[in-house]
DNA sequence: TTTAAAATGTTGCCGTTGCAACATAGCGTT
DNA sequence: AACGCTATGTTGCAACGGCAACATTTTAAA
C-alpha cells in the first residue's frame, strides 16, 4: 500500500524528501483507483475537485465536439498529472473528458482544497504550490505548442510543423514519434485517409522519409 | 505615480486589499513602462524573467511561423496579466511575441524570482502564488477553448464553434465578437476572403445573422 | 470636405483534403 | 493454420477553401 506511495515520482514533488513525501500525502488525503483501458476518469462537464497524478499506465485529455470529432490534446503519462486546470482554476467544470489509453493507477489529491486551507502551513505546502505553478505554465505552453501546430493552413505545413518539433524536442532529425497514424491526424485535426497521402507525397518529393513511426527529415 | 499603482486591480491581487498593495510592489520590486501601439513588449525566443501586468491599453499574444503567417492567439487587456508562463515555467524562453495593439502602460514585476526567494514569506505573498494558481490554470482552459474553435475541420464548424462560446459567455444569442473580420479569421487560422464568403453563405440559408460585429445565431 | 489608408466584401480559379469504399498488413486468440 | 480485430494504406470524387485580383466601405487624417 505504502509500496505504491514511495515511488511516486511526480514533479509536483520536487524538492520534498521521498521520506516525507508519504507524511504529506496523509496530512493533504488521498485515494488511489485503478482503472482498465477505455475506462473515463472524468468525463465533459464533470466537476473536478482532485488532481489526478498517475502512478501507472497512460490517460488521454480528450476533446469531442457536438459532431463526435475527437481531439486527443495531450497524453498524460506515468507521474505527470491531470484535472489541475480545473481543480485549481475559477471553475472547476472541466470541458474536456480523461479516458485511461493504458491500464493506470491513478492518485487523487484534493489539491487546491487542500493545500489552501491546511492548518498546518507547513513548508511543505508552500513547495507544492510553487511546483504547481511551474507545471501548469508548462502545460500552458504545450498547448501553445500544439496550437502553433494546427494553426498552419495546409496538412503538409502541419505535418512539417509538429515533425520539426519533435526533432527538436528529441535533438535528432532522426527519430520516433508517439503517435500512430490514426492518432497523429487526430492530433493535426485531420483525415486519417489524407494524412497518408501527404505523407506518401512528401516521401517521393524526398522531403521526409520514414518507415512505421520513425521519421527522418531530409 | 504611486496613483497608477493604487488603481491596479489584476485579478493576480485578489484579496489583498489596495492599501497593501503598493508596499507589497515595493518588497517584491516593479517597474512600469510605457509602449505605443505596434511595438513589440516580448519577442519570440527572448527570455522573459518578468510578468507583465497591463494598467492601460491592450497587448496580443502573437504566434508568427516560418511563412510570416500571424495568429492572435489571446489579447491581454486592461488589469490581464501576461508571461507568466514563461517566467514561471521550467524555461523562460518565451514562443510567442506580445505585441502592443492599442498604446499601454505595462507593469513588470519579477515575480517566480521575487516571490519565491523573498525573505519576508508574508501572507502577501503566499496569497500572490495562490492568486496565480487560480490565473494560470484559467488561461490553460482558455487555450483549451481555442483548440476546440480551430480543431474543427470545416470552416463553417469553426465559425459555428467560435459564435456558440460567444453566445455562451455573453450569455444571449444576440451578442457583439471582440475581433473584427481579419482578426476573426486570424483566430480561426482561416483565409479572410474565405470567411467573408463562409459567413455570407450561412446567412443566406439562415443559419445566422449579422451586422458589423453583431451577431445573431437563429 | 477631400483624400489617403485600412478594413471588409466579391468572385473565378484550381489545388487540397475530407469522405467513402475497399485493400492490405499486423497481431493476438483459439 | 484459421479467424477476427485493429491499424494502416490506396484511390476516385466532389467540394471546401486558399489565393489573387479587384470593388466597396469605413476610418483617420489633412
Amino acid at each position: 500500500m505504502t509500496d505504491i506511495l514511495k515511488n511516486v515520482d511526480s514533479p509536483l514533488f520536487d524538492g520534498i524528501a521521498p521520506e516525507n513525501r508519504t507524511s504529506m500525502l496523509h496530512c493533504t488525503g488521498y485515494h488511489v483507483v485503478g482503472y482498465q483501458k477505455g475506462q473515463p476518469v472524468v468525463l465533459e462537464q464533470e466537476r473536478v475537485m482532485y488532481i489526478g497524478i498517475v502512478l501507472e499506465g497512460a490517460v488521454d485529455m480528450v476533446k469531442e465536439d457536438l459532431w463526435g470529432n475527437k481531439t486527443i490534446l495531450a497524453r498524460i503519462g506515468k507521474n505527470d498529472l491531470f484535472g489541475e486546470t480545473f481543480a485549481c482554476g475559477s471553475d472547476s467544470l472541466s470541458v474536456v473528458s480523461f479516458i485511461v489509453s493504458k491500464n493506470a493507477q491513478i492518485l487523487f489529491m484534493p489539491f487546491c482544497k487542500a493545500v489552501h486551507t491546511c492548518a498546518n502551513s507547513c513548508e511543505f505546502h508552500r513547495k507544492l504550490v510553487d511546483n504547481m505553478v511551474r507545471i501548469i505554465a508548462d502545460k500552458n505552453r504545450e498547448l501553445l505548442r500544439k496550437i502553433e501546430v494546427i494553426s498552419q493552413k495546409s496538412l503538409r505545413e502541419k505535418i512539417l510543423s509538429y515533425l520539426s518539433m519533435q526533432a527538436q524536442q528529441q535533438n535528432s532529425r532522426y527519430f520516433e514519434i508517439p503517435l500512430g497514424r490514426s492518432e497523429l491526424a487526430e492530433y493535426l485535426c485531420a483525415d486519417r485517409t489524407a494524412l497518408a497521402r501527404e505523407l506518401g507525397k512528401m516521401k517521393n518529393e524526398g522531403l521526409i522519409d520514414y518507415d512505421k513511426n520513425w521519421f527522418k527529415i531530409l
